[in-house]
DNA sequence: CCTGGCACTCTGTCCGCCCGAGTGCCAGCC
DNA sequence: GGCTGGCACTCGGGCGGACAGAGTGCCAGG
């Protein structure tokens, strides 16, 4: 519907409006972009792109700001991803090489990513549920005490206590051991409770009820929906913007404190490649003047969890793509590696 | 040096200028307190309380407000610590036992206090330095592929790959693994280098370049600084303070990301007790408008690590030195029953 | 040593004013 | 038909003066 200009002057405004966090006018806009028309041309144009509800004014005869709906047109048709400097590719390579485990992998991770975009950054760790085993661990601790330990392939470890119903000697456990591993190692998790399903039957009756016990703590761990957890960094950067900012900065802080929102959100977006959510497009509403730029990333092809930047709406939207699509390159080449 | 009415005074400026934010006049503090004598008194006590530098006008002929040493005088010999009600402590009791392991002991002490104090929440994990192992495991994931993992008395679980340089056996893995946990099973940190210096001569030739690996794994893993870490929650709460704030809040939010900043803070501290720090007390420049409250908590009667909140120096000193002690109480005893 | 009174000093706010930026519209031109 | 220049209009933000209120310091008297 629109023309090709009108598209344009759009284009122009969110670039004006990101850079200098003003309302533009008419005249500033053919100063900056030679459009090749007039100012007077140009406010023909707005009007009509505010009349489609692309752009708007916040007070009479103040310069246009884009609405969430301009920014979705931006985005979607307008503006690329701006792809990373080969120096600052190298930057995130070895930033991320040095991580020791998987909680540094994250934490680096989340550090890089705010510095990048100057943002908000969010990255999930690996779930739980798209991954595979790569061991189980029991270890004896007491007569009636048994540590489950779970390896994943992302390097993910999580533990748990058991108190055994019966005392549970080191053969046994070892039997345990050794056949949960040869079930389970390698496999998907959503496939463990099948796997598992008929291990205790293989043992002698007294042993039945601390097996059982193991089992059902192994499962547990394997849903456990509050294991989904991820790591936040770059809050100083929400005092970057606006002078109203007390006002919206605090629903953003909250919203960053209820991880489960934030899970949610990212469980919410597209699976595979880039996701972008505009203003009200998100659900949740102490969301609604900010933007999320989420995408998956994995250590093979499949994405086994998300990251991200949370930012106002008046954001560099390609930048900001760009950095987030190459750090998510990046994380999957290291977790393929450990 | 100050009469005792003076004293008081100077905890009614303190109690008055935490509830309303706003500098206290004398006519104010004769009404809300009943202190028996007239303002114009008030006044010249006031003027004698500037003098020492315990309180200052922010504005000639404005009310006045604490400075750092005011409020230092307060907490030192004005005010105790409010203890907690009774269903308070019960609420903290029943929050944090549903915790499954220690990430979650972490994460719940946090929100709590933050919900308590309503301001942020600073706990520290339990350090590796201070605690005792529980068990070490090895596991073999590929011939020439070691996983080792440490569990502390704490609930601590840190993991580490290690490559081998020859190929290890399961004899050689299990051997190593019973040594290993007889010789430093139960034993406190700093003493585990002295107590595996010599295992490595146990071993035949082909496997001591192995053997080493995995102790000088275990070792950097003992000491590795970086695995002081420290979980922050209740950010949103900075937006609580000051119409002024954009200013004061960035340099908390910056301050909060550095956790090294952090730890440090909390080390510096004193090891047992509480500690307040108040204003410029605190050494980081960034946290020069803030106060900091922190104690020691542990499973036993020693502090393994700390907690504490960050907030204005313009706090509720006895009921945050209430909340915080409550806690480190009760999270000691969760870690004690783990 | 406390008190009441008084003069003084600020701050914050409200009001009116003006300026400038930006708009919408219209008539004219290509 | 679409672009352009011109023009009148609107509104927000900044500036300055006036004002009220809160609070102070000081002093003389009890």
């Amino acid at each position: 519907m629109l023309s090709e200009r009108r598209l344009q002057v759009l284009r122009a405004i969110v670039q004006d409006y990101v850079g200098t966090e003003e309302p533009v006018g008419s005249k500033a806009l053919t100063e900056r972009h030679n459009l090749g028309v007039s100012p007077a041309t140009v406010r023909n144009d707005m009007a009509a792109l505010e009349d489609e509800g692309y752009i708007a004014q916040p007070h009479t005869s103040a310069g246009r700001i884009p609405t969430d709906k301009g920014y979705r047109l931006f985005v979607d048709k307008l503006a690329g991803v701006k792809p990373m400097s080969p120096p600052e590719r190298r930057a995130i390579q070895n930033f991320l090489e040095g991580a020791v485990d998987l909680d540094d992998v994250v934490a680096r991770t989340v550090r890089l990513l705010a510095q990048l975009t100057r943002q908000v950054a969010v990255v999930q760790y690996p779930s739980l549920t798209r991954s595979t085993v790569r061991h189980v661990e029991l270890l004896s601790l007491a007569p009636a005490r048994v540590m489950l330990v779970l390896i994943t392939d992302t390097g993910r470890v999580e533990q748990r206590m058991i108190d055994c119903p019966a005392p549970f000697g080191e053969a046994s456990l070892a039997d345990l051991r050794a056949r949960l591993n040869s079930r389970v190692a390698g496999r998907r998790f959503t496939d463990v409770p099948r796997l598992v399903e008929d291990l205790a039957e293989a043992f002698d009756i007294e042993d039945r009820g601390t097996v059982s016990a193991v089992l059902s703590t192994l499962l547990e761990t394997l849903v456990e929906e509050n294991e989904e957890r991820l790591m936040i960094g770059g809050t100083a950067n929400l005092t970057r913007f606006g002078h109203d900012f007390p006002l919206t900065i605090r629903p953003v802080l909250e919203a960053l404190e209820e991880h489960v929102v934030l899970l949610k959100l990212l469980g919410e977006a597209g699976d595979s490649g880039m996701t972008v959510r505009i203003g009200h497009e998100n659900a949740y509403e102490g969301l609604n003047s900010t933007s999320v730029v989420s995408v998956g990333y994995g250590s093979g092809g499949e994405a086994v969890a998300k990251l991200g930047v949370v930012g106002p709406t008046r954001m560099d939207y390609p930048g900001t793509m760009g950095a987030v699509r190459a750090v998510a390159r990046y994380v999957g080449q290291i977790l393929a590696e450990s």
